[in-house]
RNA sequence: UGCCCGGUAGCUCAGUGGCAGAGCAGGUGACUGUUAAUCACUUGGUCGUAGGUUCAAUCCCUACCCGGGCAGCCA
């Protein structure tokens, strides 16, 4: 077969009319000699280009070929070799089998019509399978599927399968599509035309399957499909490394890519879907602007731990200044950048003009920390309130923890249950309990006094002025109160410049308007204060840490010019998952997480 | 970064100073409306890497790498 000549199809109205009907977008129509061959969106470019020469032009560069190359040669390489290339930017792997559906039409003159239309044919995915109506089946969801409140005579699946047991007249095959925890069960008789190619499935193969939705003969499940028609899209063979038996959670770690394809995996990043969805729920229903903060940031003392570098210098051979010290004025921002370890500081300028408004985002901390909580890159929540008190600022974060708890509770039933089932056995109860009861608020002070009164002999001496350490939160929280305690006004000394001074504090006992909520298991969830809001103290607070004016100059205008009281709290998103899924590593709730050493996918 | 534990088949793990083991996965066959199906047979290994001790090291010692736990730092 040779292509003779391209034939746009906007130059001729009558072709043009033919390739809007749904019939021309699946398979190759025949006019005279002219074929029309669907091409997917990218060839929409053609189809709309009034100039053919533009045309050439465009696929010239995309392709490669030259000037005085026959349209042929390259017209038929675009048909027979997956391509790789770059349109707008974005790289698209060309399959070789095309779906046709949906498609655009460019119309081509051939002077073997009936050949090239089997080449196009050859290329698709087989066609959609048609109801009984005739109409191209849509796609199903598992999770619909399962939800069904009557057999269905037409249904179409597609997923990846899960497991497979051969019976001797038909073969069972599990199938999930990620739309939810459970998969469901598709009955492939032995007598069906495509049962050849039940063989070729293993778990973890993709399939598409049509047939009737009926009830199931077995127990175990309510519904099941019977296959009508059934097609590998994709095979797994043996080195597929998900099997059926349970995998700890540190192999499937390594492999990233493959683990949400499992239950456990399928489930956290559901949740997680939602929980994002529940947080801007939560805030959009109350009035709370959403604000997009600087990733890159040159403000490097927020006493938030150590930060990553940004920079464009040679770190080879930087650019030196008189005095030997890398020059950073030459790097790209013109001075020393970071990436972002909160948005706070821009959060504060937006509550003093929209009034209540929270960040939702990525942030950075290059610790060197190796435990089941931290990570180098984390999202965090963190709203800011302007004329917003310390308690007003611990309503909100009670209100807000307990808002997520009663979302997921609700909306991610089906996966909760599995985690309380496999994952930790009294998850249910225990964000039940948080969700009855109110919150203990504790001093600072307060907590010093139980846990020296506990009578425990602590790792760590109890005294005040001394930060409290892991083990005398979690016996805040897990043993003395057995309940979410907000501890609040820690000492000045240990807490961060910009918190507010609390008025009327004994000598030496000068504390601030800060709060940590503590979970039990997780340990601080929230960290937040009220915000010194008078220009004077904060100041002195600057200067208490060390700091320079000059670099917080717009942060000072703050409270120069019509200073508000106001406060606002973190939220460590990834932690908030753990507590309601129950996953003890912060790593198996991060799609792809990043801790020291690790940077994979 | 410190302390502790681990690294043996694709996965989960036993094991011993003297020929390397099981279950699952894979393969073959049987059986079956099955539910991580079952039964029989079967393929599969530089015992993390590099040194050292020893007649002999997967095992004992040292260093390093990787993973996990706890602590610090924090959310």
């Amino acid at each position: 077969m040779s292509v003779l000549s391209p034939f746009i199809a906007s130059r001729d109205k009558s072709v043009m009319k033919k390739t809007r009907t749904k019939k021309s977008r699946q398979t190759p129509t025949i006019s005279g000699k002219r074929a029309l061959i669907p091409v997917r969106a990218l060839d929409f470019v053609m189809y709309n280009t009034k100039d053919i020469r533009k045309t050439r032009a465009f696929y010239q560069k995309l392709f490669g070929f030259k000037r005085g190359e026959e349209w042929t040669d390259w017209w038929s390489e675009f048909h027979t070799a997956p391509l790789t290339f770059c349109l707008n930017g974005t790289a698209h792997e060309r399959h070789p089998e095309w779906d046709w559906s949906g498609a655009a039409c460019v119309a081509l003159a051939v002077d073997d019509v009936p050949a090239a239309i089997a080449k196009c044919r050859k290329r698709a995915f087989p066609p959609r399978p048609l109801a009984p109506n005739g109409k191209i089946m849509q796609r199903t969801l598992v999770k619909d599927a399962l939800n069904a409140t009557a057999p269905l005579d037409a249904i179409l699946l597609q997923g990846w399968v899960r497991t497979r047991r051969d019976a001797k007249a038909f073969s069972f095959i599990e199938l999930n599509d990620g739309s939810c925890l459970k998969g469901l069960q598709i009955i492939v008789d032995a007598a069906l035309p495509d049962y050849a190619q039940v063989a070729r499935v293993n778990t973890g193969a993709s399939i598409e399957v049509s047939g009737k939705l009926v009830e199931s003969k077995g127990g175990g499940q309510k519904w099941e499909v019977v296959a009508e028609k059934f097609t590998v899209l994709g095979e797994a063979d043996a080195t597929y490394p998900l099997q059926k038996k349970g995998h700890t959670m540190e192999f499937l770690r390594e492999i990233a890519h493959l683990r949400p394809r499992s239950n456990l995996f399928g489930a956290v990043f559901r949740v997680r879907s939602r929980l994002a969805y529940a947080i801007h729920q939560f805030f959009q229903e109350k009035g709370f602007y959403y604000v997009h903060t600087p990733i890159v940031t040159a403000s490097d003392a927020e006493g938030a731990g150590d930060m990553f570098r940004v920079t464009t210098l040679d770190l080879a051979n930087p650019p030196k200044t008189e005095q030997g010290d890398i020059d950073h004025a030459k790097d790209f921002f013109g001075k020393k950048t970071f990436l972002t370890v909160s948005g706070q500081l821009e959060a504060e300028i937006f509550a003093c003009a929209l009034s209540n408004v929270y960040t939702f985002g990525p942030t950075f901390r290059a610790e060197n920390s190796h435990t089941s909580r931290h990570a180098s890159e984390f999202w965090m929540i963190e709203p800011e309130v302007a004329f917003c008190d310390l308690n007003g600022d611990m309503e909100l974060a009670e209100e807000f923890v307990k808002y997520l708890i009663r979302d997921i509770r609700a909306h991610c039933a089906g996966d909760l249950e599995f985690f309380a089932k496999f994952v930790d056995k009294e998850l249910l109860p225990r964000l039940d309990f948080v969700l009855d009861k109110p919150f203990v608020r504790c001093s600072y002070t307060e907590a010093v006094e139980i846990l020296i009164k506990s009578g425990k002999t602590w790792e760590h001496p109890v005294a005040w002025g001394d930060n409290l350490q892991s083990e005398h939160e979690r016996y805040l929280t897990e043993e003395h109160f057995k309940c979410p305690v907000t501890v609040y006004n820690y000492p000045r000394a240990i807490k961060a410049f910009y918190m507010r001074q609390t008025d009327g504090c004994a000598e030496g006992r000068e504390t601030v308007a800060a709060m940590d909520l503590l979970v039990p298991g997780i340990g601080e969830i929230i960290g937040g204060s009220q915000r010194e809001e008078r220009l004077d103290k904060l100041r002195a607070g600057m200067a208490l840490h060390h700091l320079e004016e000059k670099n917080y100059w717009w942060y000072l205008d703050l409270r120069r010019y019509g200073t508000v009281p106001h406060a606002g709290f973190g939220l460590g998103f990834e932690r908030m998952l753990m507590f309601v899924t129950g996953v003890a590593n912060i790593r198996d709730v991060i799609p792809f997480a990043r801790t020291p050493g690790t940077a994979e996918f």
